[in-house]
DNA sequence: CGTCTGATTGTCT
DNA sequence: GACAATCAGACGG
């Protein structure tokens, strides 16, 4: 695809800014799938009180936003779900990816989505609705959906370097101006004090696969 | 549209 | 023991 890659010697919230547009692969056993990064957040290190690093805390859960930027960072968030971030330049700072439009290999994409519902929600009955937006835009559109479906776990991936990682890589996609760039307060964060109100949410606007954070 | 709730378990804010 | 960077369905307007 593209040119090479990001430059990750730039801060956090420019490298939230620029991994928009990129591709994000990652190889299978059943083939390699492909997304473009739509929309992303910044944690911008231990003095960003929504950070998992927040008050300098390094625990074991958190250790890969400390190791070498371009590191990823997964996490299990509510028990059932995980979360994909990339390590930044800063000590303790990460960009959490937060959609994907599918590019490449999308039903092998939509069968992880249904094996994972079938595992969990098993008792749970899908709505005609919720079928037709996994055929389009529901894919990858949200932090945990885009794991399910990239087969991003915390046990394969945490702690891959994606400049190096056979397993998970970037490729460069297509460039995106600010001016196609919106802001918004970060998703799910309520009690980080004016930390929670910062505009550290970016996305592509005309993106019809970002997430339905209602906000 | 909105607000609410159940599902589920690793982590320690 | 309480909470959490989520998700999808249910129900009210």
């Amino acid at each position: 695809m593209g040119p090479p890659s990001v430059d990750f010697s730039m801060d956090c919230v420019d490298l939230a800014k620029k991994l928009l547009g990129q591709v994000v692969c990652r190889r299978t056993q059943q083939g390699i799938l492909k997304g473009m990064v739509v929309e992303t957040e910044a944690y911008v290190g231990p003095h960003d009180k929504a950070c998992h690093s927040y008050g300098g805390r390094h625990t074991a859960r958190n250790e890969a936003m400390y190791m070498k930027p371009g590191t990823c960072y997964v996490y299990t968030i509510y028990g059932m779900y995980q979360c994909f971030n990339i390590s930044s330049r800063e000590d303790g700072a990460g960009v959490l990816i937060r959609a994907l439009e599918p590019l490449q290999n999308i039903d092998l994409m939509r069968r992880h989505r249904s094996g994972y519902r079938d595992r969990y929600r098993r008792n749970a009955k899908i709505s005609a609705k919720a079928e037709q937006k996994m055929r389009d835009t529901a894919v990858a559109n949200g932090p945990s959906k885009l794991c399910i479906a990239m087969a991003i776990t915390k046990s394969e991936i945490n702690k891959e370097d994606i400049l190096a990682s056979s397993k998970i890589w970037l490729e460069g996609g297509r460039d995106v101006g600010e001016a196609e760039i919106a802001k918004s307060k970060r998703v799910g964060i309520n009690n980080a004090g004016i930390w929670g109100e910062k505009l550290l949410r970016f996305y592509i606007k005309s993106s019809p696969f970002v997430s339905n954070a209602r906000r």
